[in-house]
DNA sequence: CCAACATGCGTGACATGTCAACCATTCCCG
DNA sequence: CGGGAATGGTTGACATGTCACGCATGTTGG
């Protein structure tokens, strides 16, 4: 860290990484607010849901469903209590494994997201896919998918 | 929503919004992890500080940086009250509304964000930048900023 | 002038996320 | 075997974000 070997941002990058971060705000908070408007599920509430209808059984291991959704497995817990009180989803024990534990989907959680999925869908896509080209998508798709990489190494 | 009016997303798409999820969530928990680490400031403590750095006396009026950071004012008043008690910034009062307040940086705080800066950018830079190619920024520039078009929209 | 209303901001109760312990089980190796 | 280390999961204390409300000041119309 001598002298200035931290070349800046220039004006390009500079304009794409505050747009960047405007989105990454704006973004989520918008869909937060639809889901809970008309579904009364949060946008993690949704996450989780999503995760558990991808699985055959609806039935997701724990500290799996937790890399799945990039979580830590603390926040995941106390997330599935909350959940499990609105009837969302159950805990059920691992017969493999004593110490390890399911999440399931409950009835009642198969029926929010499956009310909840059109209108999100729509959201997403009048917010995001509606303005872009399919150009434009494949860039992001490549981009994002780069920036992971990079992520996922350090 | 009747029959089958909402198209679900296709497969490129899709691929794109997973990533995109994805690097939404990892993106800033990293960028969080190097300034806590290295410089003891979280990422919202750079953004107000960036946003003080930004005007020529460094005060901010209250709403116009809770405008700028795209935050709720209750939200900004609990993290000014904190980064307060650190030293970061202070408030002063408003002589022309004596309902205003400004925020104003502190000698720490310049001091804090100066000491930050050059390492967070170097981790912008490995992280995002140094892997895209200027026709990526530009492209990633395009559709954040017809994104953000729609966010303002709705 | 002054009574409503609007605006700018702070506060307190509560929801959510993080971090560091903490069991209970399972693994592994002497 | 048996005992320490590793693993899977939860919990509690605390940091942060949200929401509804309250208070003081400012604005406006009769």
């Amino acid at each position: 860290m001598s002298a200035d070997e931290t070349p800046w941002l220039d004006d390009r990058q500079q304009q794409a990484w505050r747009a960047w971060l405007a989105m990454g705000s704006r973004l989520p908070a918008a869909l937060n607010r639809q889901l809970q408007r008309d579904s009364d599920l949060s946008l993690q509430d949704f996450d989780v849901l999503v995760q558990l209808t991808d699985t055959e059984d609806g039935r997701v291991r724990v500290s799996a469903l937790a890399a799945a959704l990039g979580w830590e497995r603390s926040r995941l817990s106390h997330h599935v209590t909350r959940m499990e009180r609105r009837g969302l989803v159950a805990r059920e024990e691992c017969g493999d494994d004593g110490r390890g534990a399911f999440v399931v989907l409950t009835p009642e959680g198969r029926a929010a997201i499956e009310a909840a999925a059109p209108g999100h869908v729509r959201t997403v896509r009048s917010l995001v896919f509606d303005a872009l080209t399919p150009a434009e998508v494949a860039s992001l798709e490549a981009i994002t998918s780069k920036v992971l990489g990079r992520l996922e190494d350090a």
